[in-house]
DNA sequence: AGGGTTCTTTAAACCGTTTAAAGACGTTTG
DNA sequence: CAAACGTCTTTAAACGGTTTAAAGAACCCT
């Protein structure tokens, strides 16, 4: 028996008889026998592998991308592979570095800030095709899908001027990253639109957490003029500045009203249910892995950015403003 | 220049000149030369995978542990493959049987409920080591490392009983894994060892997450004989559970005391502060990490459980019984 | 000059799988 | 009856590294 043909049975092949096949099969159940990835993917050059790298995979905004990337990459037999880079480039670099050592068929990456596109050249150059989400990076022409935050951030911004909000505060994140400087503009294009005054120490920037947001409470709650309604980065800076809020005694949703940003689960049951904008991330995740899964079969992509429209989610954490 | 010097020079041998070492080296990089890991592993028999398989890694209880995995396997370059079992068998299966094919070096897992001894018997058969966390596999003659639940739970349970509660709830988790049974042994013991009465209506168990703990506080506020404190399976639920409380007009901390496990960063920004028990996650993950490494290199390692002791983080959640 | 020692490089085998091409064998066809 | 064909199986080369035995070079000693 050779090992052609024992290849070919496992692998189902027309050009093996049936009985043939079976015995092999057989047989290999009865010794255990593991196929060799690296050995195939060694002659074929395709691995099954699909890397994924994001800022930090245990925060939960890429929770809901995550699940739908691995839902769909399971439906075509990839592992994937995950891995975090909390915003070093190092990090970044080196997960690239051992995607195309071994052999990993494409990249799905959250690109970390300051990513020049020679990275993501390279990568393509060696055979690792990359499709971008949540940011995107200028000149790299590949694909990315990301929600529209400009207009997402206005929706929350609007919705809190149509309360009659008139001293706004924008607080988390930073303005180093595409979405950054999209959330800051989508918020800054409303308030003008509305003709109200932008001052720039309402702008409290910070890292994306609930901890940020609780200690951005105590900066904001001591404003002169202090603003009556805080548009937040996300949910976890929300929930954080609405705890910090609390602390100080004061009632989120009725003395401060309060937005976030990505609808996680767990903005429905906070205390105050928390009004925020539904980024699309499940959608994001799917588009990013079929596109990615396209390209590995050779459909021509163009590259490009891809905007998801998102959706604002009104609950209690935001009313009317109160002058105390 | 033939390949062997080319890598044994990239391998920084002896046996190469140090001159044609650097200009083999320098030429590498001028070309952009990549290594290929699975033709090298098809040879050695190692990969530098090392997979991580747990219930759920956004579950942030799982977050310390793996970030403590991570930088201790970042250190011996090792790469490591992450996934989620959901609890489902059939997927730990495909992972571990996708780790055989990919000929990693080692796993380090949170069991699924459920799992054969068998299941870990044929990975090690196959040579891959395994480590267990968080739960331990009857039979499976492999090193476990996991937070020593019954006596954590005890310091929760004993803490609420000296503040003056009598009927004491036990919410969320299950009775199916080790730590389940453990939790509930050690909330037990606890209860008779004071003279309390267990009533097993007191015990509402459910999934491990903070929707769960939210649900879970309708049954536990229309209990007879309502509890004046719970003891909750993790924070997850425990938060979930307060701010149920707080949606029913009720103060907790307060009116009802509630104690969460892990002591997750969030636990200390809740409103109010949550009362917990600090399971060594860190230690759980570098102790793992360090044992599988030690199983790579030779080092001969003793199986069964290794417990961490938990500490009792005492915070606002918990306060004297207050009846109405 | 010939022989030995040490250091450096080369050639070839090997890992497990895939694939193109060749081979074996029984059957049909001109 | 030889040639052609169809069906199935085997051979051999390739993938890109690592390993090891052996060859080659350079130097020293008698």
């Amino acid at each position: 028996m050779s090992t052609a043909t024992v290849s070919l049975a496992l692998r189902d092949s027309p050009l093996v008889a049936d009985a043939t096949r079976e015995r092999i099969k057989e047989h290999a159940r009865t010794i255990g026998y593991i196929y060799n990835r690296r050995a195939a993917s060694l002659r074929t050059s395709r691995s099954g592998i699909v890397g994924v790298v994001v800022h930090d995979i245990m925060n939960p905004f890429f929770a809901e991308i995550l699940r739908s990337i691995e839902s769909e990459l399971d439906r075509s037999r990839q592992t994937f592979l995950l891995s975090n880079h909390y915003d070093q480039l190092e990090k970044q670099r080196t997960f690239i570095d051992t995607l195309l050592q071994l052999g990993a068929d494409g990249v799905i990456m959250s690109p970390a800030i300051g990513t020049p596109a020679a990275d993501i050249q390279l990568a393509e150059a060696n055979g690792l095709p990359a499709v971008l989400i949540a940011r995107s990076v200028e000149d790299a022409d590949v694909p990315v899908f990301r929600g529209d935050d400009a207009y997402g951030i206005g929706l929350a911004t609007n919705h809190l001027i149509s309360l009659g909000h008139r001293r706004i505060a924008m607080i988390g994140g930073t303005d180093q990253t595409s979405t950054g400087r999209d959330r800051y503009r989508g918020y800054v294009m409303a308030m003008e639109a509305a003709g109200l005054p932008v001052e720039t120490r309402w702008r409290i920037p910070g890292p994306r957490t609930k901890q940020a947001g609780f200690e951005a409470s105590q900066q904001f709650l001591a404003l002169k003029d202090k603003p009556t309604a805080a548009v937040c980065w996300n949910d976890l800076v929300a929930i954080g500045l609405m705890n910090g809020i609390a602390r100080a005694g004061l009632v989120p949703g009725v003395d401060v009203s309060v937005t976030g940003y990505d609808d996680l689960e767990e903005a429905a049951i906070a205390t105050p249910a928390l009004t925020t904008v539904w980024n699309g991330q499940r959608e994001v995740g799917r588009r990013a892995a079929r596109t990615l899964l396209d390209r590995l079969n050779g459909v021509e992509v163009h590259g490009g950015q891809e905007l998801i429209r998102p959706e604002l989610h009104v609950r209690q954490s935001t009313g009317k403003p109160v002058e105390r």
